[in-house]
DNA sequence: AATAAAAAGGTGTAATTGCACGTATTATTC
DNA sequence: GAATAATACGTGCAATTACACCTTTTTATT
């Protein structure tokens, strides 16, 4: 025996396991969670992100764009658009790189105290995403992000 | 006996674990995915999506805009600025609704054929991302957002 | 019926995102 | 050494996203 398919022209379930709109819609809330959590801080999630990456220890040298936009699996165009608010802010300084060509990102005094000063609150909505979602699927999530990202990554950079 | 912490002050492997910035980093490239297939299309997936929850079978009432940016767990403000491209395409037609407030948000023939065209392509981008990430992981992903997402909006409505 | 509250929607502003195309610089090849 | 490749980055353009604040209309309260 067959199951019948309910509405077989028409099913609005075929839209919503789309997954990339399941990805984009969960991503949203995430971010808005993270956004108005760290909203004290004057720092969007995206910037708190960069900032962090972006950081090196005194001695290391500062990433390229190129590096940076690489680390944060971002079109290079948008890392430097990015960088405005940041920048403006005097959160970071992009600097000549070693090469005529290439740029550094340079995390300054104020963006560390920025990021310092973030970081609980960031702590916080870390935790309470984990309170709404659950702190195993927040785990299982996080593994299947790391597996999946290289995958796509890849296939991004492949095909050109 | 204790691990050691590898590096107390600094360790990169804190921000990386944003789980914030793992899902939007994922989504940025199951994004890309989706709409580099989706091109020929003249679709992006988010306009694709959108065409997909707006249809209504013949008869059925046009949603709301409110009920639609509901259903697509976006900002009310965001759905009227993505409506735009649409409407200009003539994919769909956003008409009064009953009330003298509200507006509603017609698929047009043209929005039914371009959503038609899109289809195939939309299904060889689901499954590539299967190809390329793993149909179990896919699997689990779908469930895990379906589980996720409910906390996440009404943790969000609530709090006003 | 007047007033207050709620609901529905729009605009200003700002940030995020990536593609197409362009310029400048370095490396490679002949 | 000159021509070609590749690398590094920027800008124009368009779409996505949401918050703060606004107007209009409907509903609820007194």
């Amino acid at each position: 025996m067959q199951a019948v398919n309910p509405i077989p022209a028409l099913t609005s379930t075929q839209s919503s396991a789309c997954t990339c709109f399941k990805l984009r819609s969960l991503t949203r809330r995430v971010t808005q969670l993270y956004d108005q959590t760290l909203a004290p801080s004057g720092l969007k999630v995206t910037q708190y992100s960069l900032l962090a990456n972006a950081r090196r220890r005194p001695g290391q040298p500062a990433p390229t764009l190129s590096e940076l936009a690489q680390k944060l699996f971002t079109d290079r165009t948008t890392l430097t658009r990015n960088l405005k608010p940041l920048a403006d802010a005097g959160f970071v300084d992009v600097i000549s790189g070693a090469d005529a060509r290439s740029k550094a990102v340079v995390v300054t005094a104020a963006g560390e105290a920025a990021l310092l000063a973030a970081r609980p609150l960031w702590k916080a909505a870390q935790l309470r995403l984990r309170e709404l979602a659950g702190t195993e699927r927040v785990e299982v999530l996080h593994d299947m992000v790391d597996a999946m990202l290289p995958q796509l990554d890849a296939a991004d950079t492949d095909e050109e």
